[in-house]
DNA sequence: CGAATATTTCGATGAATATCGAAAGGAAGT
DNA sequence: ACTTCCTTTCGATATTCATCGAAATATTCG
């Protein structure tokens, strides 16, 4: 993952909605929640709704499939672990601060 | 870290150019930048800079202190881990897409 | 096919954010 | 005190985002 890829999806979660919405998807599963159930279990309107889902599934946070009359949304667990590990290794390197003034100095890789 | 201070953080670093601003800050170790070496690198106009800056203060991922007539901005890896951790244990649980589904299902932890 | 259900798209409005020049606020040196 | 330097704050504009009702699309069932 690069910065390109990382900013939709830093946006996309940056919103306390669309957060507990991505934590609702999470908790559920591969299986995913339907939109109907995401919209009765978090009280939103569904055209809020559909515009939050599109935001996430935008920022390839998640997938959708369909079943029947209803799209089911997943949390894309590999996308928000690709996502992590580009916090940590692109951002934080993954180590601690003195090691990190270290690197900026060329003493380390 | 709760979805509270989550959120302004994730907006923070959902941003090309603050992205690259605290990438910047990571690279340059607990020593930190002035707000005039950043402009100088990044070729941001004063106002601007000065703006993503506060909003990465506020947002608790940076430092500041003064040091001459320079401000010196540090990021603050403390609070990148715990945002991160906070993705990890809040959002994915730090497991894999299967042992969530058992999760979900009240079988784990 | 027609009715019912599930969700999206459209459209309009208000709020928040990005941008940056110009002016103001502090700190250091003379 | 005056000037210089560094940075922020102000102010104005343009863009993007959030919200949600109403209408449109897709699917199933009778």
């Amino acid at each position: 993952m690069d910065s390109t890829s990382a900013v939709p999806a830093l946006a996309a979660l940056a919103h306390e909605r669309r957060l507990a919405l991505f934590r609702a998807l999470v908790v559920a599963g591969p299986d995913g929640l339907s939109a109907g159930a995401i919209a009765h279990a978090l009280d939103v309107p569904p055209s809020s709704l559909s515009h939050h889902l599109g935001l996430l599934e935008q920022a390839g946070l998640t997938t959708v499939r369909r079943a029947g009359r209803s799209l089911i949304y997943a949390a894309d667990f590999a996308a928000m672990r690709a996502l992590i590990d580009f916090l940590l290794l692109d951002c934080c390197r993954g180590i601690e601060p003195e090691q990190i003034g270290a690197c900026a100095k060329g003493e380390c890789a």
